[in-house]
DNA sequence: TCTGGGGTCCTAGGACCC
DNA sequence: TCTGGGGTCCTAGGACCC
């Protein structure tokens, strides 16, 4: 008998505000949406009322919701709480999947003799995350991951729900095909074309169930693939020349090689992505004979793919680098490359030494800062 | 004062190789 | 005188998730 609890946190963002503020309680509380083209990233519940969702753009919740209290997203804040989500998680189980920021996947097959019951170690865990880290989560108990999640958030705010085994079919079929992770808007769209509205519809034809109910487990399931690293913005205000957007360039770059340097790891793949004003949105990407982390090379080749395919005339409202084909440090390359990378690689060392001692904007790339000055 | 930012996975065409 | 075919890499775009 397997058992998988998926935990789910409850408006995280807004939760970590809270637990670090009690005054934020019961209040309508919106993170994200302070800056100009800003969205919300996270709504209380007392602010969900007035229909405030996450993605919306920041004036549209100003307007629904005018008495709310408006917070700027933190993410390194919400980091750090996740962390200590997951150590909790990790007490209960060896075998402990992330999904995202918020949420776990905690298989609970075989814990009974240190835990108890499933249902008993579920319902403890739920509570030591909100004794320990005050925050509310739901959860979801599922001898299936993927059921487990859509009853986890069935469960919200603060539930836990639980599927016997046997019971699975009967559960899902009334639900919406909605409901299934992974089918979004469009396929929904062409799954009511044909006229199948209700998971059980879906469960009838093979040809679906293939289709739609394995893709979520088997990539939860592999996990660890070819995984990437990227920074973009959305600029306040759009730009048209081209020196501006390459020291946006320069500082997402600059964001990106710290990244590379951090986790070990060098990348064979750059991507740019550029957003015109009319939201026409193309990725450019090349691959590299030399897996990189210098943010020098990363941006030369960031910077061409720019120059190459800009549409002058167009603005751009958003700039991206994304890197991939990571590979762990041990590079090959020609002896002669080498003294010199190895430069490279030292100063770039020394630049993340003080950046972390003495903060992000103490030492920057000339071509990056240099308007700022 | 329209529409974030971090990702993952899938598809599909073309190049290239054996 | 038709024009194979299978595997892999590269690239671009899009759906989807939180």
């Amino acid at each position: 008998m397997r058992w998988y609890l998926h935990v789910d946190m409850d408006a995280f963002f807004v939760s970590v505000e809270r637990a670090l503020d009690p005054v934020l309680r019961d209040k309508a509380v919106i993170v994200g949406g302070t800056r100009a083209r800003g969205v919300v990233t996270s709504a209380s519940y007392e602010a969900r009322k007035y229909g405030v969702c996450s993605g919306m753009p920041g004036y549209q919740a100003r307007r629904l919701c005018p008495n709310a209290i408006f917070l700027p997203t933190r993410h390194d804040l919400y980091r750090e709480f996740s962390d200590k989500i997951f150590a909790i998680l990790h007490r209960y189980s060896p075998i402990v999947h992330k999904l995202s920021i918020d949420e776990g996947l905690v298989d609970l097959t075989g814990t009974e003799r240190l835990w108890g019951l499933p249902l008993h170690s579920s319902q403890e865990i739920l509570l030591r995350l909100r004794r320990e880290l005050g925050l509310p989560a739901s959860g979801g108990l599922s001898g299936n991951p993927m059921i487990a999640k859509v009853v986890a958030g069935l469960a919200k705010p603060s539930g836990l729900a639980y599927v016997p085994h046997g019971s699975e079919e009967a559960l899902l079929s009334p639900l919406p095909v909605a409901a299934i992770p992974g089918i979004g808007p469009k396929s929904e769209n062409m799954l009511l074309q044909q006229g199948l509205r209700t998971v059980g519809s879906l469960l009838r034809r093979d040809d679906f169930r293939q289709r739609f109910l394995r893709p979520y487990d088997q990539a939860r399931e592999t996990g660890a693939g070819d995984h990437s690293i990227g920074a973009e913005t959305t600029l306040e205000v759009s730009l048209s020349d081209l020196s501006s957007m390459e020291r946006v360039l320069g500082a997402l770059v600059e964001e990106i090689g710290g990244r590379l340097r951090d986790e070990g790891v060098r990348a064979c793949r750059i991507t740019i992505k550029i957003r015109y004003d009319d939201f026409k949105t193309v990725t450019r990407s090349h691959t590299i004979g030399v897996p990189t982390c210098f943010d020098r090379e990363i941006l030369a080749v960031a910077r061409w793919l720019l120059r190459k395919n800009l549409v002058s005339g167009k603005k751009v409202r958003l700039l991206g680098v994304n890197v991939g084909g990571l590979r762990a440090s041990g590079w090959q390359e020609s002896l002669f490359n080498f003294s010199r990378r190895h430069a490279w690689e030292n100063l770039y060392r020394s630049i993340d030494c003080i950046r972390q001692r003495y903060g992000d904007h103490t030492i920057a790339i000339a071509s990056s800062r240099a308007k700022e000055e």
